[in-house]
DNA sequence: TTCCACAGGATTGTATACAATAATACGAGG
DNA sequence: CCTCGTATTATTGTATACAATCCTGTGGAA
């Protein structure tokens, strides 16, 4: 696995490969590479200041990302996601967010579960008033939360990776005026099932919450979706 | 994530980084450094005869696999597998096989078929004549086709890392005497559930086999199993 | 015109020198 | 004797020079 444990988190931000890192990340989940776009060594070490070694080094912790592949004797590429792609992790996360929530259901702090009604009683609140983007934000943190609480390195490691890898196409498509509360809905029925230590149920409900989400997102035209995604 | 597309595959054995990387990959996996022994990048690089440069990279592209985890400014350290990583890894790769297995239901080939059969024959050879060595070597062999023939490079590759991770552990496990005989049998079934376009049983089998492997695997000992692991 | 060979440039791979950081050991002060 | 600070050493981080490889375009021959 490629990597199963905790590194990002300890990717240093101000070493030099560390900066090259977060930077070609952020630009390669906002949009700003085409897919499939080469990304040349020295190019981007003049564009950062600073030379092609700390930004070879930051071109394999892109790939350990999945953000990029590098082939051999010819370049470094930014990953391209098909549509099937997308399904299949979708169908993955499915049935990991399904674990997740049953092991959350037996591991779950009190700290964090009073986060969790924090987070869908706020959310509760942004979706009566329309912001999106806070309602985003409190959706990927709900995740977040419940990535956290199963207490599973393992797991929390492979579903944030997947949640990241996904966040290209995702990011405009939360931001349908319908998804939004429905979500939040969904939110607390997991929750209201983790908070009755139902682990069955919760697992169920975090299994069709995935699914609910992509079937949102094919309705919604993936294509569009992820065509512009800047 | 990181990394979800074919990598290994592709990094080629014949630049001094590859070399340093596989050699490196196999030392870790047979065991000939310790847990959470430090890999020194000048003493590596002096043993095989190259400089710090491939070597740091080769260091990257094992983390990319999970087999050694970087410490910014410290070190590289192999990575330690927990009992609690071990179950947590079979208990996600129960799921994924049963995905795996659907998914291989719909979308096996004629000639994936035929080697899967074929596998299924050789290992009952094998393991009425008791060799274990072979015996191990088809059970590879058999979910590698099944990560093949789910058609689905996202889950293929989660699959093989998994696998691939837990190896060290798993290693010695298999060479039980009683479990190689009941694995092919399960394999078996998986296979005529797969022929007989019965997904549902499939995913089914390939979950309880997971499980059972695992339930085996702790019965037969686990700290013993990963403690030698040589 | 088309194909192949070769030259030139561009890009990645590797080695090495130097800088920055962390680990260690030793000595001064309490 | 213990503790803290400092100097020394070991190790990683970064820059740069050079080598190897790949790509491209040009020119000649069929």
């Amino acid at each position: 696995m490629k990597g199963f444990d905790v590194k990002q988190e300890v990717t240093d931000k101000y070493s030099l490969r560390g900066r090259v890192f977060h930077k070609l990340r952020d630009d390669i989940l906002s949009g700003k590479y085409e897919e499939h776009e080469e990304l040349k060594e020295v190019a981007i070490g003049e564009e950062m200041g600073v030379s092609r070694t700390p930004v070879r080094e930051a071109f394999r912790q892109l790939e350990l990302e999945g953000l990029i592949q590098i082939i051999p004797n010819k370049g470094a590429y930014v990953t391209g996601i098909t549509e099937k792609d997308v399904k299949d992790i979708y169908m993955i996360r499915s049935r990991l967010e399904g674990l997740c929530a049953r092991w959350a259901t037996e591991n779950i702090t009190k700290e964090q579960m009073e986060e969790m009604e924090e987070n869908v009683y706020l959310a509760k609140f942004h979706a009566d008033k329309g912001h999106l983007e806070q309602l985003a934000e409190l959706d990927n943190r709900f995740h977040d939360i419940l990535y956290e609480a199963c207490d599973s390195k393992m797991l929390e490691h492979q579903l944030k990776d997947f949640h990241q890898y996904v966040l290209r196409v995702r990011k405009k498509t939360l931001s349908n005026v319908n998804r939004g509360p429905k979500s939040n809905e969904e939110h607390e029925r997991i929750m209201e099932a983790i908070k009755a230590k139902d682990a069955d149920l919760a697992e169920q409900l975090a299994y069709s919450h995935m699914i609910n989400a992509y079937d949102n997102m094919v309705k919604e035209g993936l294509q569009e979706a992820y065509a512009r995604c800047e």
